[in-house]
DNA sequence: TATGAATGAGCCTTCATTCAT
DNA sequence: AATGAATGAAGGCTCATTCAT
């Protein structure tokens, strides 16, 4: 009778827990397949039954760094929140959850960045991810006469760039947790409600003071 | 040994332009020394009278990246504009600059964002830079009664995080050029004069609808 | 344990299919012993239980390649063709069974030829099998007066160079199937009974044109 | 002032002789660039200097084993000799060369075989060479009357095959040296002047004793 | 000053084989 | 009888760096 078969999905998260080590100590650029076998306790050749290449175990690592931000929006957008509660949670959350991972581990943060950098289609993934049910709370919002006169898309849109910088990971470490804080989040939050749509937007339009550069 | 120093200097800035023209073949990654050294027409041994290590040039690299902007900067903060306008263009012209190289070679800017984000010092120190002429702009502004109530650093941070995806070159890449534009920059900027200060801020602290997380 | 001799005999078999397929598809110098076994649907280790080797393997496969032309041989030599169709069939059909397999594969024939080099004791004992076959017929041949005046070896010798390029599998490749037909070696077979034996050889050996080199 | 730069040329040359003597001692397949790079004296790395790759490497090692039958080819066909001669002496030079290599170091030959084999590129080139040069020796056969009603192409294919097993390598391994003489190869030159042409292919196409298998 | 040669350590990956089960 | 896990050795190759010249 054979040996009962490991659980390559187990072997392949424990796998990540221990990359996630190594990236701690020794930053992303510098994680070999021969370092991370020998810190996971394995052959080099043995990383291959969990993992076809580095190029499929970093897109792993990536992928689980999303994971808990994923979780997250499912969870708020499907909550019974009122929509302006949800839309700041939704954004809120996720924000507090990464400046948590930034002050404990700054630097980790930064490597995990450098990986999502190369592994560009994950985070596309995640954003589109975002927009999909950042879409579901805008039509929520849009029923109870919220942004008049915009499309979802574009609502969407201008949503994701006001609050841009709570929800780029990069973003925190330009302009640093000291000034990224949740109380300026809810200000935002509030104007987008209060602010965005028919009236708001025609006032603006009317008497812009400045010449636009080519 | 005539000026030894100088050499070095013009050196360098010539290996550097070829440096772009490598990682605009090869992206970032993979520019080698002795590629480098091909490229430029020298030794590989020769590369190391002008930088000291692979580190250090790849430093220099980020620090030409942000050259040009910095020098907008200056030319905008001592412009006689009126500081709207001075405003504007402060944020406008580097987004500019910046949305064209990206329309140009995006993968080029990808490379050299890869490259900035090994070598963070250089970017925090462009940012502080930044800091430093927009407190200048804001002085200004604040002479002329604008941002009431507010301090040149609260000010400072509070436009940053406005106008904060259109700053961060990574923004460019994950919302794209065809979302933002220097008339939604516009608005934004108008937006900030007008609505930043004493009566505006207290209105939105009194009312806030959201309960805070922790 | 019934009868392990014959079911590890049908193992063999089965494998050497299952190799087939597998050279037929990536080449003679990638099988692995993982692959082959993933193909057969058995683990890698169990491999060793029908083969001592990959080398042992590789034998069999060489063995296996010459296995049908053997019959082919086995079967016109006992054949109550005429002799001079005899020695014909002898070669044809072998001959047609390389082509048809050439044209239809010619890099699984390759593949072959590369197995058969590196395992020359197989093809060596094909060789010797087809001098002795061949001398059976040459005997044949001999008791109705053919190839007077020459011993049995020195005409098998002669014949087996005269036809070389019809039984050698690489000459197929070398010279292509476009000018090696059978019609040409139907000539050379009746050359061979017509003009092989005292007279002939006689006459050419008188007045050779030509000084030997070292 | 730099050292002087290394004859890449030489290095080449140089390596290709250690190869050489690797080949002999331990086969064709098993010759690594690790195993190279010691017995040339160097390191692994520094081998890529000279070679791009092993593919390179060994496809000069191929086109070096070629090297002196094509010389022969040249200096025969451009010989003076009676065309008769020039002919035997075209097969048979290069013939004794290899059986000399052959009887001095069989296993070194077989090794190089399988090179060819596994670069045939390589051995096309040089079959094709010998076709130009042996079309030459037929044209001026022709123009002494030789070969009439034979196209150059027709009698060069013809002349080939008739030879085949003197000019191929492996047919020496095929058929021994003990079976293959320079005796035979005259008397088949000989009978290639004597035979091959208008009257004697007449003769012979009408009467075939030997019905054709499909 | 500047060179080309040369290296050594390391990279990712493959694979025949063994072994506990 | 048969398995899947696991390995160790090796594969080709790259590259930052040093060093004699």
């Amino acid at each position: 009778m054979a040996r009962p078969q490991t659980d390559i999905e187990a072997g392949r998260a424990e796998l990540l827990t221990v990359v996630d080590d190594l990236v701690r100590k020794r930053g992303a650029v510098d994680i070999s397949m021969t370092d991370l076998a020998a810190a996971a306790g394995m052959s080099p050749s043995n990383l291959y039954r969990f993992f076809e290449n580095k190029e499929a175990l970093l897109e792993a690592v990536a992928e689980r760094f999303f994971e808990d931000k994923s979780k997250i929006m499912v969870e708020v957008t499907e909550s019974d929140l009122p929509v302006r509660n949800k839309m700041y949670e939704f954004f809120a959350r996720r924000f507090l959850v990464m400046v948590q991972k930034y002050e404990a581990e700054p630097d980790l943060l930064k490597s995990y960045l450098e990986i999502g950098q190369q592994h560009f289609e994950v985070v596309r993934g995640y954003v589109d991810l975002g927009d999909h049910y950042l879409s579901l709370i805008v039509a929520e919002a849009m029923e109870q006469g919220y942004f008049q006169g915009l499309s979802i898309d574009e609502t969407v849109s201008l949503i994701n760039q006001m609050i841009h910088c709570y929800t780029n990971p990069e973003s925190i470490i330009y302009i640093g947790t000291g000034k990224l804080r949740v109380e300026k989040l809810a200000h935002i939050v509030d104007a987008m409600f209060n602010g965005l749509g028919v009236q708001a937007s025609a006032e603006l339009t009317k008497e812009s003071h400045i010449k636009i550069v080519s």
